[in-house]
Formats: structure tokens, sequence, C-alpha cells
DNA sequence: CGTCGTTAGGTGACAATATCACTGAAGCGA
DNA sequence: TCGCTTCAGTGATATTGTCACCTAACGACG
């Protein structure tokens, strides 16, 4: 697979000198994945660095009794530092990174990652700022479950599904799993949601009405 | 502040190489603070990485509507490597570092942080290695507050604060902010693990009265 | 087209936890 | 001792989670 230089998409690897781009571009390999593939996961733990090139990687944490939360979603450009932890980690934890769309991955051996991290300012910067990232997205999160509402949250959530599209394709079951809680608790508020004519529902599908009035209720956290 | 050799103290530093620790002693300085101290917070974002010689650190956060969560504790040998994420982040977060008794930490700058990551493999895997640590350590927040039930979880947190000792000095609001739930809540579980005879209580004091029972209770998840 | 199996979604009853608005009790300094 | 403050107890109510079960929608297939 050929993706032409894809150094330049990474704010960790742009700012690099020339001859260590080159170089990376020889030691790192691209590959593709379908949706659905487990990047990483408890028994699947990967020993390089790895750069999403195309693509969202969600992270999902499961629970003993099988529910989940989302943590995080990992997007184009940036990398899944989540993996390196995995690797040190001695301690037992269950998140997995889940293909959501088709990717296109950059995978980068071990050695040649302590090498840069060691060599290159630039690249340091960018792991560290990676880290710091998920850990405060997770400080997000623990925010969230720990004390916010499960309308706010779960209007929050629908606007960051929307996007910039009208509909979301997704069952109340998803949606559930991505707020840590249960498809009724979901169902009751969607209900809820269509009374108010925030949203109009079909089955699998969410259509979004009034962004404004779900952005206010968002926002009044 | 003199406390000798604390380079043989940190599993990051002790296996440097005499020259490189030589140099630590000179360019890291110690500084004690008294319990209650903030070593870092949202007004007040450290710029050097900070190793815990003595003492405990509680990390906290505080929602906007004021009620806490412990997040993880730093014990002695550990560093703090949440100070490096807070120094590059630049999205909000409202996390926070109380000394939870007299502390001494060791204050290494952050050029001489850089040099030590750059240059010396081990030191690189120790912040790695304590980065991945308080992943994992949010990761188990995220799934108790999500998933996990609130006897459990109290029943659990009685046992790391009493440590090997017989009873615990706290108030039900003090326990209530370190699970994230409201102190009449900790109240009511807290009497009935009286009735239950696991516990005996005064103000402000808890004595555990039967570890075995609690464990297997905290252990039931 | 009908039948069947599967999945999405709805609903009521109940349990667990959070919130609110109080109460009295314990400790402490003047 | 008095008065103040902090700590803890309690009932009422709201929110969220759990359980059991139901119906509706859809797709595969004869």
């Amino acid at each position: 697979m050929n993706i032409g230089d894809w150094t330049e998409r990474f704010q960790g690897t742009k700012a690099l000198p020339r001859p260590v781009r080159d170089r990376l571009l020889k030691v790192a390999q691209v590959r593709a994945y379908p949706k659905g593939h487990e990047v990483f996961g408890p028994h699947n733990v990967p020993d390089s660095l790895l750069f999403l090139f195309d693509g969202t990687i969600r992270v999902s944490q499961t629970s003993d009794s099988g529910r989940d939360i989302v943590l995080y979603r990992v997007d184009a450009g940036e990398s899944c530092v989540l993996t390196t932890a995995c690797m040190l980690a001695e301690e037992a934890y269950n998140a997995e990174g889940i293909a959501e769309t088709d990717i296109t991955v950059i995978v980068l051996p071990k050695p040649a990652f302590d090498n840069l991290v060691a060599e290159e300012p630039a690249f340091r910067n960018f792991v560290f700022a990676a880290y710091s990232r998920r850990l405060i997205d997770l400080l997000r999160v623990v925010d969230d479950v720990a004390f916010g509402r499960i309308d706010v949250r779960l209007a929050d959530r629908l606007l960051t599904l929307v996007g910039g599209d009208k509909e979301i394709s997704a069952t109340h079951a998803q949606i559930a799993s991505e707020l840590g809680t249960a498809r009724e608790v979901i169902s009751r508020v969607l209900n809820d949601f269509q009374k108010r004519g925030f949203i109009a529902q079909s089955r699998g599908r969410i259509a979004i009405v009034d962004k404004a009035a779900l952005r206010t209720l968002a926002d009044s956290a």
C-alpha cells in the first residue's frame, strides 16, 4: 500500500528534518483495516506505536458485567498512545480500540519509536502532548460520569455524533454503550427529546431537528 | 535541605550511571511542603517534573457543582506525571494535587527532564511507565464510577485508607469526596456497615472491626 | 406474498443513588 | 456555661439503573 509522504500529515512528524522523515518512511509500515477491526485490546497488545492516517478509532472500556463506555476517539492525524500504555502495563485493564470506519494506520516499531523520542525534541513533544490529551479526555469522562446528568450527556453526545450532518445512524443500545448506561434509559430520554421537538426517530436512526436546543441543553452543565 | 542521595530512591534514577546521577543531584532542588499544600492545580501549573521523596499527594478533580472525586494518590518513590500533562494541556481541566501529609519533593526543571528523556533509556522507560500507570488508574476510576456499586466502592476505599491500621480519621464528608458522592449516601452506607458489624463509628473516626468481611464485600465486584 | 426468526424499541415495577431541607448532637473557644 | 460551628441522621422526592416482558419492524426464504 502506498499513500505517499504520510509524514506530512502528523504534527509529530512534519516538523522533523527531511532525512529523519525519509528514514521513517522506510521503517514504518502502512496498513489498512476494515471497520470493526480490533486495533488493540486486552488480548491483542501491539508492540508498536500507531499513527492513524485515515478513519476513526473508538476506544472503549467494558465492565465485568458486560457494559461499555466510550473513553475517547482517535481521529486521523492523531496517534494512539494508549497502545504504548498497554505495552507497559502490568496491571489488568480492559480498554479496547475498535476501528469505527475503515482505517489506514502507520505502524512504527518500538525501536524506531525509541530512537525518535531520544533524538527528536519535536517528536518527543508530540508524544507527550498526545499522552496529555488522553489524560485530559479521561478526566472529562470521569467528570461526566460522576457528576453529569444523563440528558445533558446525551444531548452532547448526539451533537458530537451527528457532526455536520442531519441524522445519526445508531440504535439506542449503541448510544447507551457510548455513555455507559442502559438502553432503557436512553430510550426514555430520547422519547423525551422527541416530545420536546429536539429530534425525530425511526428505527436505527435519529434525526436532529433542533440543534440549537440540544446545544443549550448540552451546555447547561 | 539535604536528604542525601535521593537518586537511590526512584526506579527511574537508580538505574542511571553515576555521573548522570551526580548531575541530577546538582540541578534538581529538594523542597518540603506542609500537609495541605497545593502541589499543582488549575491556577498553579508547575513547569517541572516532580518526584515525591516522602509523603503522599492526593490527586482529585472538582466538578462545576463543587463536588470532588479522588483520581489517585502519588506515593513516595513515584513521580507526578500529571504535572507534565498539565504543562502541555491547552484544554481546561480541574484536577489538583494536594499534599496529604507533609511532603518532600524533588523538583527537576524541564530542561533537565528533557535531557534525561533524550539520553537515558532507563529514565525514558520510567516516565512512560509512570504515564501508563496513571492512565490505568483513571481507567479504574471510570469503571468504578460508571459501573460500580457504592457499598463495594466504599468498602474498598475504607480498606485502602485504613492500611495496616485499625482506625480511620475522616469525616463522612471527606469520604464522600473520595468517591465523588454525597455525604448522606456515605452516612447511610456506613450505618449499614455498622449494623452488620463491619465497623464502629465515633465522630470523625471509623474503626474497622471486621476487615475480612469488608474485603469480601469489596471483592464482590 | 406469508412465515419465521432476529433485532429495535417500549413499558411498568422496583431498586439504588442523589438531592433537598431539615434536625439534633458533639466539640470548642470565649 | 453559652454560643458557634462542624458532624451526622432522617424523611421526602427526583433521577438513574435493573428486571421482566412485550410489541413492532425488518430481513431471509419458501
